[in-house]
Formats: structure tokens, C-alpha cells, sequence
DNA sequence: GCCAACGTTGGC
DNA sequence: GCCAACGTTGGC
């Protein structure tokens, strides 16, 4: 199967970006919806995962990579969910804001702006380069 | 199966 | 701090 897309969102205050360049890879753990998890499942090694820091930051900081597919997550009570592994490939040398992605037109269908409390989404290919070459 | 109540997320 | 959006829960 051909690279896929996604972006993941996380409060800063629980796991910013920071963390993940200090871990240097992590159990991308605690999402409790269901159509995050389907999202979760379809994940492939390799892929890429921008990293939206929400709330404070409110901006795409950095480029992630799958580096573990779906396996059960340990932090869960129940049965059934799952985590992947990341691990960052780079920040963006200029965060791009929720501002920024608002104003741009080829990326007013993503599912960021679409479904605001979705927090493990898909992006197109195109959508994903757009952000990217935002930030650099 | 419907829907009101409630809890959480996240932008403003 | 407020509130809109929206997912979940539980009574009927």
C-alpha cells in the first residue's frame, strides 16, 4: 500500500511535541472514540502523522512517522482499544496555525476543520504537502 | 429506538 | 471563563 496521511491532536499540557522529540518515539495511547480507532487500525508503518498541538498552541508543529501499527492499548479499562507507535521526523520550522489552515482554501474540507473534536484523522496527500510546505 | 441529560473537547 | 459541538448514557 502507498504512504498514508493522518494528523493527531494532543493538548500540550498532557503530551506536546516537545515530549515526543524528548522520547523520542511513544505508545500513541488514551483515544477513546470510535471513529479515531478505525483511523488507528488503518495506520501503516511508515506513514506519515502531522502532530496539531490544540488548545494553547493551536498550530501543526511537526512531521511524525507510524512506527508500530495498532496493538491493545494499555491504558485503557476495557478491551478493544488501541495505540500505534510514533516517533518525530521533524518539526516544522514555523508552526502553522489553525489561523493559517482557516485561510487556505484547498484545506477547507480537512477533517480538522470539519470535525472539530476528532482527534486521529486522515488527510489527502495534497492536504498533507500543503501544511508541510506551510511550515517550512 | 428515541431523546434528554450530561460530560468532554477545544475554539474564542 | 464561556459556550458550541458532539459523543455517550440511561430512562422510557
Amino acid at each position: 500500500m502507498t504512504m498514508q496521511y493522518w494528523l493527531v491532536k494532543s493538548e500540550p499540557e498532557a503530551y506536546a511535541w516537545s515530549d515526543l522529540l524528548g522520547d523520542r518515539k511513544t505508545d500513541w495511547t488514551g483515544v477513546r472514540n470510535y471513529q479515531a480507532r478505525i483511523h488507528l487500525n488503518a495506520m501503516r508503518k511508515g506513514d506519515r502523522v502531522l502532530f496539531y498541538e490544540s488548545v494553547t498552541t493551536k498550530a501543526v508543529v511537526g512531521v511524525a512517522e507510524v512506527t508500530k501499527t495498532a496493538f491493545p492499548d494499555k491504558t485503557a479499562d476495557e478491551p478493544g482499544w488501541v495505540a500505534v507507535e510514533l516517533k518525530p521526523i521533524a518539526p516544522l520550522s514555523r508552526p502553522v496555525t489553525l489561523t493559517q489552515i482557516k485561510a487556505e482554501p484547498a484545506l477547507a474540507g480537512i477533517p480538522l476543520l470539519r470535525q472539530s473534536r476528532l482527534s486521529v484523522m486522515p488527510l489527502e496527500p495534497a492536504a498533507f504537502k500543503r501544511i508541510v510546505a506551510l511550515g517550512g
